[in-house]
DNA sequence: CTCGATTGTCTAGCAGTGCTAGAATGAGCG
DNA sequence: CGCTCATTCTAGCACTGCTAGACAATCGAG
């Protein structure tokens, strides 16, 4: 039974393959230029294809956005891991966020901004969503509000999303970002 | 000339209705469903007659925003007019900001999330535009770094936008809202 | 009051989108 | 070799934003 072991493997390919097209495409020419068939002529084949690995865009977009959560959750380890639980490692933490949003603003909007069906704050969470968001609250946790980590680490979270997206539209002149970052985590950090 | 004024005010009238009626169609259906056809539709026209008060889709769209600012403002205004500016005043702002967001989503998406075209954070930003940001700023920079009023509230501001994302997306539970509100609120208010 | 010109509006159409039914093709097995 | 069946493609649907050109209504001049 080695030929269907075989096809099976290069069907697992080829479902790689439209993932990393996928992201390659919005990456250098945004979501909007995700089509079906673009992404159908890049992968070289017709866009029933697309269908037989994904129920649809929105599907295609998820498998990205969970590419983005594992890569955003080894980045965050990263800055983490450097130095002592303290002010210097929030502020690392907060970097390593933002740098990730600019460095991957197409990975991130699949991931944040549009919608890719995945469940959020759920039990059905995906795994490298929650390792992600853990991430990011084990080293914040001792800044907090002794019974409210949860809470503390989603507001912190969410400011950072907030000032990511207004950034990135325009809404806030992006100069000026790591001083806004240093405030934040002036703010959060201290008692 | 009196015909060419009532032809003049007929214009104008239309003009109102469509941007009422994308409005309305958003609120109650998403932007998704704001369509030309829809919408000409609605007002009993035909799809050019949209193109000879707009450029396109995304200038409506603008047009809907700038209503939202107009009726942030006075939201934001009869919060911060309530009491004397102190940490109660800025927690009244930001209820008001997240109610208006809860209350309006789709005006809310028209403002902030989607692409409206208008210009953020220039010369050119449109007076209503910075009054809103102005009502958010004056009861707010007492709090703030003498010489950092501008950061701190766009930090502020931006961490508002962030827990309304967020909620909305379903990426955070809606319930505990109003408890990061308050944690928020605590950290930038203090000393 | 009629006739040309100028508005204004509509019909019909373009190129693009996500998605799918059914035809054609190809590889594996007896 | 020929049959079967899974895979892949062609062609098409209904929809999108937007626009050219036909058409109708209104206006000002004679």
């Amino acid at each position: 039974m080695s030929v269907r072991e075989r096809k099976e493997r290069e069907r697992a390919h080829r479902h790689q393959l439209i993932v990393s097209t996928a992201r390659e495409l919005a990456e250098s020419d945004g979501w909007d230029a995700v089509t079906t068939r673009r992404l159908a002529d890049r992968i070289e084949y017709s866009q029933p294809v697309l269908y037989s690995h994904f129920r649809g865009k929105k599907e295609i977009l998820g498998a990205v956005a969970l590419e983005g959560f594992a890569e955003l959750t080894s980045a965050l380890r990263a800055a983490a891991s450097k130095g002592p639980a303290g002010r210097s490692t929030v502020a690392a933490l907060a970097r390593a966020y933002t740098g990730f949003a600019t460095d991957n603003p197409a990975l991130y909007d699949a991931m944040f901004s549009l919608d890719n069906g995945l469940p959020f704050a759920e039990e059905s969470t995906p795994a490298p969503l929650q390792e992600a968001f853990a991430v990011l609250r084990d080293p914040l946790a001792e800044h907090a509000h002794p019974d409210e980590p949860g809470l503390f680490v989603e507001t912190f979270w969410a400011a950072l999303h907030g000032l990511v997206t207004l950034t990135r539209a325009g809404r806030l002149p992006a100069e000026r970002l790591p001083d806004r970052l240093t405030l934040l985590v002036d703010r959060f950090v201290s008692h």
